[in-house]
DNA sequence: AAAGCTTCTGTGAACGTGCACAGTAATCCC
DNA sequence: GGGATTACTGTGCACGTTCACAGAAGCTTT
């Protein structure tokens, strides 16, 4: 049996397929008499509009592309992407448009999501933690559909909106706080360097510190728990007096605190240990982390509303920059 | 400008738009000289084919929907989530093949997937963890595009393929791992006991155990953290001579173990501690937690292969089920 | 009463593709 | 050398929708 058309619908509404077409779209020149007409055939046929087909007249998909530029292996180690995809799944379904995901590890994975993308295949584009770099940017460009991020896409700043966590703010309220309990040695483990994550929270914590932030004090991650193992045992060789180290995400944190109590650290009497994220992992950890909170939730909304507007035509929108929390648990 | 259609591509090419659509869909009759030209022409026009023309055609969508029904709140905790978008988008991709998200956790959610399923938006349907008598299976129904399950869908075993972990087998393992060690008191917090992973780590535990396994060392949870550490309190309350306790999943034990910690409690040498999963957060606690490692990818491949035989056309699938791995830790 | 709004309706064209079909030229088989 | 087969190509139609336009009917204004 042939799923009905608007034509099925019309037919059975005694009307013609322009005014269940006004009524599908919300026009307001429909005759109360004909709405409720229609809407009985629409119920009574299960009529559902063809999406392939109007697009090919509007030009528009009623799709969403969240693209995730991380490296296969290590995608979605980070709790904290579910955030996003909920958040996002659940505002677009609000507006009635469907969320695709794809993922530009790799150049092919790339290649793809630029044809997808030029090729009209979505009507947005929603970037995930882009590097510094990506030629993904470059080649999505102009003259195709709006583009936003969860997140600053470093060096595009000023042409992608995005909204992100005030990260500097995140890294100087925990280095603050080690200075304020009296820790002379302060350590810190940074994310990817072309990462805004990496680079400002780095930032942050050389804000505080000023000269007694030091090379030797300092060694960098790529987000993973093995590589905050690494960088740990890194820093306890380099400067084995350390009192306190900033790991600039919670699952770092988690292979740092591995790394500590490998070396007979004790957690927090001898080493006090902050995180970042404030993601499920922080309260799994023993002891249980301190961190920043970021407001993800909050972020991937604002996100999703920048796109909105823009969908909507507005005209160019601003970054929108949220503050970050302190969360003290036992770790520091 | 305007994107450049099957006939400029035809045109450039000096041939006729069948020619270019035989190209484009592998049909065995193309000369090697229209090939080159079309070719040639492809790349310098920049075409890319219009979707939603050749959906209008073809009556196929080229995407697959993943529905997620979970409520929103719980939604992604579990990480296991993020192994399977991964697989998914990947193996679609070789297909060209798109990945679109849904989340189906309220009524008006299942009603959104029925009406952009059964509108013939989607060439083939993906359903995560299922509850038992969830009315979207009953809704999606016959007559649909294809649908496959990972993880099968209690009471619709039969008519919904599905790729598994052999969830008994697992629950055996880790039972019987705790026996040989000579545990005397071995209780059990279980999940939901609507889903496969509920009902069938309870039977493989209570297979081993025989008339030990008593109500009072039986406590439920809902996978979360939070209900993990709950019923180990209800559990210690009970008995609190328990000396093992089987978790079904890892995020529940890091639960546990936290609930064990305020008691008092050492683990291993008081309770010993099984999770279940080998997802990350299995190595991020404290001690590292001894479980049951579920080939998650592999489960998602299988998954996908079954759709794609499904979508192939190929008759009536068998489910799979895929043997688990006691993973042994400090936990036990 | 004519002219101009407002509200509502139907109709033809267009969107870009795949497919069935017809047709051409070359090759092969006896 | 005539018929059959193979390799390839072009053309018209259909898919289901939106949109611009024309027009009808009722009401208000001049």
């Amino acid at each position: 049996m042939k799923r009905p058309t608007i034509h099925d619908v019309a037919a059975a509404a005694g009307v013609s397929r322009g005014t269940v077409s006004r009524l599908l779209n919300g026009d307001k020149y429909v005759s109360p008499a004909a709405r409720v007409a229609i809407e009985r055939a629409i119920s009574e046929t299960g009529y559902v509009v063809n999406r392939a087909a109007r697009s090919l007249v509007t030009q528009r998909t009623g799709s969403v592309v969240m693209v995730l530029s991380e490296p296969h292996e290590k995608l979605f180690e980070d709790p904290n992407y579910s955030t996003l995809i909920r958040v996002a799944i659940r505002m677009l379904a609000e507006r009635d448009l469907s969320l695709v995901m794809m993922m530009a590890g790799d150049e092919g994975d790339r290649e793809r999501v630029v044809r997808y993308v030029r090729g009209g295949h979505a009507d947005g584009v929603l970037l995930v933690s882009t590097h510094a770099g990506d030629p993904l940017v470059q080649a999505l460009g102009s003259g195709g559909p709006p583009a936003v991020s969860v997140g600053a896409v470093i060096g595009h700043e000023n042409v992608i909106p995005y909204a992100a966590a005030d990260e500097r703010l995140g890294a100087r309220q925990m280095t603050e706080y080690f200075v304020r309990q009296g820790r002379r040695r302060i350590a810190m483990i940074t994310g990817p360097m072309d990462t805004p994550g990496g680079i400002q929270r780095l930032e942050g914590f050389a804000e505080v510190l000023g000269r007694k932030a030091t090379q030797r004090l300092i060694a960098h991650g790529d987000w993973t728990q093995a590589s905050g193992e690494r960088a740990m045992h890194e820093l306890l060789e380099r400067s084995p007096d350390l009192d306190a180290v900033f790991v600039a995400s919670d699952l770092m944190a988690a292979g740092a605190l591995a790394a500590l109590r490998a070396a007979g650290r004790r957690v927090p009497d001898d080493v006090a240990v902050g995180g970042f994220d404030d993601s499920a992992v922080a309260v799994s950890t023993h002891p249980p982390l301190t961190t920043i909170r970021q407001p993800l939730a909050k972020m991937a909304q604002e996100t999703m509303r920048l796109l909105f507007a823009l969908l909507d035509g507005a005209g160019p929108v601003e970054p929108v920059v949220l503050p970050t929390e302190l969360v003290v648990r036992e770790s520091a």
